[in-house]
DNA sequence: TTAAATTGTGTAAACGGTTACGCTATTTAA
DNA sequence: TTAAATAGCGTAACCGTTTACACAATTTAA
């Protein structure tokens, strides 16, 4: 292994100014006391000579860490995780403000018992200050639970509030309701739902949304899957004039098949998206979608975060609003 | 601060299954001689009663962490830096595998002193076993100095062999000649190249390879700039009928103000982008773009910080081709 | 001016592991 | 069967900090 990096311990550098290692590491803490003075001229000299503590020790003691883990369910998918990229951007700038820094541990979705030990013998071995899982899978549940078992701050990002731990989550059913609605609004006659796998929630929502009822293609979340859905929907119900998909991916590889078939978006087919992700806004025409305000997700983790790792005890979960952004699409 | 984690220490732990110390740390790490009965046994009851070492002091005695960080100059644009996302999922993924775990510097692009000297703390106070470091800018080559003056293994990511680290990089001019030799070969009248700000590479590659005059656009790098660069293009050279750009959120942003001010892609106006980001494709019409495979490019650093961190001396940099993709826009 | 309170510093014991060294068993060689 | 080699384990020093406690110097109160 490596045994690089500073070999200018406390012990050699106390010496070297005459002073003891407690008056260092005191320059060092802004805990006990220490005169003004002398704090100067140890800062000073250790930036001359170099003299860093040593991280490890400091852990040690300390007995915590200062990083914070991101565990997220892996999309092994065709395209990058969006919908991740763009929370880990509201975690990760938040985190840079409170002088933390981010550990990203991806976790296969099905994962194995082997794979899940390894990642809770880093949360049960001091790794981590906090952590802050996304998602709803087998796998985020657990290492949920284990930290609140064994009391290690914690928030859940997810689509309903998790019992295992503080969380800030949004309301998929509320968010489809918008869609729904929008459409009996704009007097759509023949709604579809593209569900990725089903999620009951998304098509309720936009059931009750559309006070109507409304025909389901499942299969997939990715790209391609959209334009397998496109094809299916035009055997199975050609009429359709206004399709809700269950996230955006799957929306825009819906419109690229109805488009090059031949159909004008929105005036034959009104689409609307989910989540929400940056790029829905580059294709062309640009895609209406249900926000669910992902980097503000992702920054609401982590002030609760801060909260709980700042010792509050109480503190209470959040959710966020979905809302209807409108653009060409629909 | 947050004192939780496991309580057992080994030292407890050793009393209670009537060994020492010694033996309950040769049992985890797999150096040092013991039977494998005993070993089978302490792992057992570790198991069972939920010991696990401390890593903190681990880290401390071994004088090095596992843990790998990414620096990067953060883009704080309109869009979600894809560049990176597409990189850092590369290099996640073969961390993985290697057992270690990612942390993320994002850092400003002119980073202030201050911002700085945090940085080359964490390098130097034995945060990381190892650092990946992209881009060029005085924070990316500082960072790569300072590693490589103390031994610190790193590679850099970037347009060009870092003289300060090991590195893997690409070339942008080749990619920009590419394009400039496919519109020379499509028979092309009147070439522009779209630079976010300049970038003297790319601009000479695709004059080279277009063998030819190339008129020259800059402004900035985001979508919004794009739609800019495709107005002042038709008040200054309105022929224009093919186009490089110097990415791909800026292509696309350029495609979008010229469809909507009813141009014909490819037909009238051919776009390639550069860097093929994922979302390229999803444009319609699709984006051609410069790959500079970036995923590829993350994989390649894992694998050569890999040999750095298994105390290999001198790993060869790497480079990895440019590759022109052909889509619907050109 | 003197006693009490406060401030600044040092000594040494943790923190929770690893590992060099030494001492028995046990195995192998002769 | 015996000497030499080796395997398995324990003791204790060490990794580089922090911090409780003790003590001297200084300030404040009376």
């Amino acid at each position: 292994m490596n045994k690089y990096y500073n070999r200018l311990t406390i012990t050699d550098f106390a010496e070297m100014l005459g002073t003891s290692t407690a008056t260092v590491s005191r320059a060092f803490s802004d805990k006990g006391r220490i005169s003004s003075k002398t704090r100067q001229r140890i800062l000073q000299k250790a930036a001359e000579m170099g003299y860093r503590p040593n991280i490890h020790a400091r852990n040690l003691t300390a007995r915590h860490s200062d990083t914070v883990a991101l565990f997220y369910p892996e999309l092994r998918g065709e395209e990058p995780d969006y919908f991740l990229t763009e929370i880990m951007l509201g975690i990760n700038r938040s985190l840079v403000a409170l002088q933390r820094t981010l550990q990203i541990h991806p976790f296969e979705r099905n994962s194995t018992a082997d794979e899940m030990n390894r990642y809770v013998d880093l949360l049960l071995n001091g790794s981590f200050a906090g952590i802050i899982v996304l998602g709803e899978t087998v796998g985020s549940r657990t290492l949920a639970e284990m930290a609140r078992h064994n009391q290690i701050p914690c928030v859940g990002i997810g689509p309903a509030p998790a019992p295992e731990s503080n969380s800030v989550w949004y309301n998929n059913s509320s968010g489809a309701f918008l869609a729904g609605k929008y459409f009996r609004d704009t007097r759509r006659e023949r709604p579809a739902y593209i569900a990725g796998f089903t999620d009951a929630n998304k098509e309720r929502g936009f059931r009750d949304g559309y006070a109507g009822e409304v025909k389901i293609i499942d299969g997939g979340y990715s790209f391609r899957h959209g334009a397998l859905a496109f094809e299916r929907l035009m055997k199975e119900q050609p009429d359709t004039d206004c399709v809700l998909c269950a996230n955006d991916i799957l929306a825009i590889g819906f419109m690229k098949a109805a488009i090059d078939s031949g159909k004008k978006i929105p005036q034959d087919l009104a689409v609307i998206g989910f989540d929400d992700i940056h790029p829905a806004r580059f294709f062309n025409p640009a895609l209406s979608s249900i926000t669910l305000h992902l980097y503000d997700l992702g920054e609401k983790s982590v002030q609760i975060l801060g909260h709980l790792l700042s010792g509050a005890r109480e503190v209470p979960s959040e959710s966020v609003e979905c809302d209807l952004i409108l653009r060409q699409s629909s």
